[in-house]
DNA sequence: GCGGACATTGACGTGCGCGTCAAGGTAAAT
DNA sequence: ATTTACCTTGACGCGCACGTCAATGTCCGC
C-alpha cells in the first residue's frame, strides 16, 4: 500500500490525521505552532503521531472557528481554560490546593457560559434570518406559480 | 453642532451611516468598491448620501458575514441575485420577457434555498455544540458543589 | 468669506490564516 | 541498499478585509 498504515495504536501521522480531520498538514503544524494543539507525540525519527484526543481537539477548534467564527487567538484561550479541567480530572491525587483548582474550574465555567451565551445569541439571530429567508422564498414561489403556471402561455390583462 | 445633521430626507452621510451601522467609513467605501453596495447618491460636492435601503443592505451584508461567515465575494453574488428581484418588483411595466425574469427569480430562489440549507446545517451543529457545552457546565457545577460546598473544608477519603 | 468639522480619493500598511516552495531526513517494503 | 512515499523545519508569499496615513476638497454656521 502507498498509504500510511503505521500507527502504533490508533495514532495517526500527520498525513492521515489531516485527511481525517479535513484540514491540511500545514494547518495542523500551524495550530501546534500557535499553541492550539499541544505538541503531539513523535516517532523516533521525529514524525508526529496524533492521538485520538488530539483529533478531537482539532474538531473542537474547527467548530469554534467555523461555527462561532472565533479567531485562533480566542480559541487558544478558550481551550486553555478548558484544558485545566482535563488535567484536573486525570491527575489530581493530591488535593491540597482545592481552592486553587476551584478558581480555574470557575474560569473554565465562565468561558463555557460565555460560549453558551454566544451560541444562543447567534442561534436567535440565525432563526430570525431563517424566517426572513422563508418569507423570501415564499415570495419567489408565489411569483413563479403566478407567472409560470404551466408553459409559456402569457395573457395580458390590461389593454 | 459639530455632528452632521444635514440629511435631505432620512439620508445619512458616511459618518453617521457608519456609526449607525456599526462599521467604519472605510468599510462602507470598501463594500462599495467591491460592488457589495451600489454607489450611493451624492451631494453636489461629492459627499456620499446613504438611503435607508442602503443601510438595510449593510445590515444584510453584516449578517451574512458575521452569522454565516461568508466571504465578501460570496456575499456579493448572493445579494446580486437577490437584487434582481428588487428590480423586478419595482420597475416591471413591460412583461414581454416573463420567462427571462423567471430564470432570474429561480436563480434567486436557489440562492435563498442554499442559504436556508446552510443556516439549518449550522444551527443543527450549533445545537449539538450547545448540548456539549451544557454537559460541560453541569460537570463544572457538580464539581464545584461537591468540592466547595461551603468554605474550605476538605476531608480526605482514602488513607 | 472664513474656520473647523466632515468628506474625498489614492495608496501603502497590516494581521490573520494559512499556501507553497526548498532542502533535506525518515519509514518501510523490496 | 536502494527506492519511494511520507515526513521535517524554515522561510517567503498571498488573499482577504480592512486600517491608516496624506493631500485635498466640501459644507455650513457665524
Amino acid at each position: 500500500m502507498a498509504s500510511d498504515g503505521s500507527q502504533t495504536e490508533g495514532y495517526l501521522q500527520i498525513g492521515e490525521a489531516a485527511a481525517k480531520a479535513d484540514v491540511t498538514q500545514r494547518t495542523l503544524r500551524y495550530y501546534e505552532e500557535k499553541g492550539l494543539l499541544k505538541p503531539p507525540t513523535r516517532m523516533d525519527g521525529g514524525f508526529r503521531l496524533y492521538s485520538p484526543e488530539d483529533m478531537e481537539r482539532v474538531q473542537r477548534i474547527k467548530e469554534l472557528r467555523d461555527l462561532l467564527g472565533f479567531s485562533l487567538a480566542d480559541i487558544k484561550e478558550m481551550i486553555e481554560a478548558e484544558d485545566v479541567k482535563e488535567q484536573i480530572r486525570t491527575q489530581w491525587r493530591r488535593d491540597a490546593d482545592v481552592s486553587e483548582k476551584a478558581v480555574e474550574i470557575r474560569r473554565a465555567r465562565e468561558v463555557t457560559l460565555h460560549q453558551i451565551a454566544l451560541i444562543d445569541e447567534k442561534m436567535a439571530r440565525m432563526a430570525e434570518m431563517r424566517r426572513q429567508l422563508d418569507g423570501r422564498k415564499q415570495k419567489y414561489d408565489s411569483w413563479l406559480t403566478a407567472n409560470t403556471s404551466a408553459e409559456a402561455g402569457e395573457r395580458d390583462p390590461g389593454g
